[in-house]
DNA sequence: TATTGTTATACTCTATAACTATA
DNA sequence: TATAGTTATAGAGTATAACAATA
C-alpha cells in the first residue's frame, strides 16, 4: 500500500519508504503512551507536561513554547493539573509578571509512575534489538533531533 | 537529565536510553505531522484518517478499530469531513447495519498534497542517514511493527 | 508600547450511555 | 440477544481575541 502511494507522490522513493517507517513508529509509540496517560487518567499532554516539569521548574511561556501550545492553551492544562494537586503556580523571580510552574509531590510521584510503565511498555518494541542495533539507533535519533530547534 | 531520571526509576538503563531517544523522537514527528495537519485546517486524527481512506474503503467500525477510537467518537470525525466534502458514506454491502466510508475526489488531492508535505518536511530528519543505517532503521521499524497488533 | 498571563468564546476531540435498526 | 451505527451529553484540549498588570 505504501508502495502504491510512494509512486503517486511522485518523490525520492527511498525517503519516502523511511519516512512511511518513521510514521508508522511513531503512531505505534503515541498509543503506547496514551493508553499510559489514560490509565492514570491523564492527556498525553499533561503527562509530558509532568515529564518536563520533573526535571524543570519553568515559566508559563517557556512551557508554552516547549510543548508548542498557546499560553492561553497552557493557562488552561496547568489550571486542571493544579486542581488536581500536581502542581502549583508560584510568582516568578523578579519579573512581576511571570508566574513559575513547580511540580508538587504527588505530581512527580504520579510522573515517576508513569515513567516506568512507559519505558516497561515500549521496551519490548526495543528489547530484540543487538547491542549494535541499539547504538546505532541512539545515534540516528540524536542526529535526527539534533537538526531541529535550533 | 535523562540520566537522572534513569537511575531514579532504577531499571535497564540502557533500555531507558533508547526509549527515551523514541519518545523524544515520537513527539519531533507529531509535531511536524500536526503543523501540516493544521496548514490544512485538519487535525491529526483527520488526516490520518485521509491517510487510511486512501488505500481502503473500510466499514465505519472496522475504522475505529484501526484508529483506537469510539465507534461515536468516529461518528463524529466522519461527519465533519463529509460535511467538508472529503469523504462519503455509503451502504456497505450485504450487512443492512453497516456502513462504507469512500473518499472523495477532494478528499484524496488533500490526502496526497498532504503527504507530499509530509515527506518534505520529515525527509530532512532523514536525509543524512547513510544506506546502511537506513536498511537498519526500516528494518528495525518493521520489527517494531511486526510485535504489535496480532 | 511590549510582554506575561488570564479570561471569554467557540470549536474539535473524546468517551459513556442510551437509542434505532438490522441480524 | 447481539451487533452497527447514531445521538445526547459532558468534559478536555485547542486557538483567537480581548483584557489586566507589569515592564
Amino acid at each position: 500500500m505504501a508502495a502504491s502511494r510512494r509512486r503517486r507522490s511522485g518523490g525520492t522513493g527511498a525517503d519516502e519508504a523511511l519516512v512511511d517507517s518513521l510514521v508508522q513508529v511513531t503512531f505505534s509509540v503515541v498509543a503506547v503512551l496514551s493508553r499510559v496517560a489514560t490509565r492514570h487518567e491523564l492527556s498525553l499532554t499533561q503527562m509530558r507536561l509532568l515529564g518536563i516539569l520533573r526535571d524543570h521548574t519553568p515559566k508559563m511561556s517557556s512551557l508554552a513554547r516547549h510543548l508548542g501550545l498557546e499560553r492561553s492553551t497552557l493557562s488552561g492544562l496547568v489550571d486542571r493539573a493544579e486542581a488536581r494537586g500536581l502542581l502549583l503556580r508560584c510568582p516568578g523571580g523578579g519579573d512581576g509578571r511571570s508566574v513559575e510552574v513547580l511540580i508538587t509531590r504527588e505530581g512527580a510521584a504520579l510522573a515517576e509512575l508513569g515513567y516506568g510503565e512507559v519505558v516497561r511498555a515500549l521496551a519490548p518494541l526495543v528489547r530484540d534489538l543487538r547491542g549494535g542495533e541499539r547504538q546505532l539507533l541512539l545515534g540516528i535519533a540524536e542526529r535526527m533531533l539534533r537538526g531541529r530547534e535550533p
